[in-house]
DNA sequence: AAGTGGTCTAGACCACTCC
DNA sequence: GAGTGGTCTAGACCACTTG
């Protein structure tokens, strides 16, 4: 048993995923069990693991299916309309929470403000032909941006409104990114599964003069993205 | 039961976390699981999450620990030596593999070769403070690279040899950055647990007159490792 | 030998979707 | 209502580490 049977399965699990399309429906996880002489939980352990590969999709009720490729977004200071709009997909927002709260240590910090100061909190779905791929939070110190809810239009594009209508200019930022697991209530905004590993990517933005604008914590979905970076040496 | 039970098991499994010092060991996975009054098969799913996440480390046949805070590596052409004792970290190098093979239609169009032609595979194990943390594997064309194999110390640094002794000059590189879980086989080589998420990285390097000089291949732990990126707009 | 985490089974019920 | 994936239980055995 030093190789597990559900990764024996996974294996063979690929071929058949190969011989289908995409978009395929999968025979259901009770008759793939069977068919492969394991118990359920074996089944779904292979096919969880296909799922955060990237190469199966899950939907309750419906079925399990072949999944279209990994998307690949730019780790860059870009819009993220943009950005997906060059590779032909369709980009989507959706706004979960525009609130304001008081900076914690850590935000504080990251803004250069004290601690307890109001920020802008803007929380937003980001969609790619309809479908749920990221989930983007920014914080704004209010003291910085105190006509953004005004000026603002949560749906448009953070990054035109502040370099166009705020005369903002974006310099040096700082992008960190790593695996977690996703909460429910994120699972849930985008439409996952509990315990998918996320690709999670804090960045912190600062103008020409070094100065913070903006705090942003995006959590984007591991089986359906994954990032682009263009080193110069 | 619209939040799963292992959630809620994990979100207190966290106050006991937080309520130990690094390194400190857990209850076992029976005990733990009849305190929170829960099958063990929830109590792990909580503990596997938490472990994807970092927050706790498994050793067979030990016990469950408290886990140090991950890594951060650059995304960037520096020798992974460097960054890592930058950090005030021990790094180390263990070669699995130093072959030749011919190029597929994939690695082929990566180097600028033709397909089948012989090209260099570097597999070698990254640790810090003698942790594996990384599966490195680097091609090169064996038309470009001929003397490689005599000169390179396989143990030592890669991209110091190519700059130094063999006159390469670095310029743009290209990065990819995804979520994978590991093989068998490359979980037994990071010392890793089945169905850990995994960070993926592939780079390509090319000189400065844009003739391509490696494709990497690199696999990170994703319970222990997270890159940063700098971005210039 | 004892105790730990790792894998697997058989069976149950829940939540959701479609007919 | 029937069928799908999602969660959970109780119990078993395996693989590894330590005394």
């Amino acid at each position: 048993m030093s190789v597990p049977l559900h990764f024996v399965v996974k294996t063979r699990l690929v071929e058949v995923v190969e011989g289908l399309g995409e978009g395929a429906a999968l025979p259901p996880e009770r008759v793939l069990a069977k068919e492969f002489g394991v118990s359920r939980w074996t089944m779904r352990q292979a096919i969880r693991e296909l799922i955060a590969d990237g190469r199966l999709r899950a939907r309750q009720g419906q079925g399990t299916f072949v999944a279209t490729p990994k998307l690949v977004q730019p780790l860059a200071l870009v819009s993220y309309t943009e950005a997906l709009r060059a590779q032909g997909h369709t980009p989507a927002r959706e706004v979960v929470d525009f609130d304001e709260l008081a900076a914690d240590a850590v935000l504080a910090e990251k803004l250069g403000i004290a601690e307890g100061e109001p920020v802008h909190r803007l929380e937003r779905v980001l969609f790619a032909d309809g479908q749920p791929i990221g989930l983007e939070t920014t914080y704004l110190a209010v003291e910085r941006f105190p006509t953004l809810k005004e000026v603002l239009d949560p749906t448009g594009s953070l990054y035109r409104c502040l370099t166009d209508q705020l005369g903002v200019r974006f310099g040096e930022g700082e992008e960190l990114v790593e695996t977690v697991i996703a909460t429910p209530r994120e699972a849930e905004l985008l439409k996952a599964t509990q315990s998918l590993p996320m690709l999670l990517l804090h960045r912190t933005s600062r103008d020409t003069t070094g100065r913070p604008i903006e705090a942003v914590r995006s959590l984007y979905r591991g089986d359906r993205v994954g990032f682009r970076a263009t080193l110069r040496p």
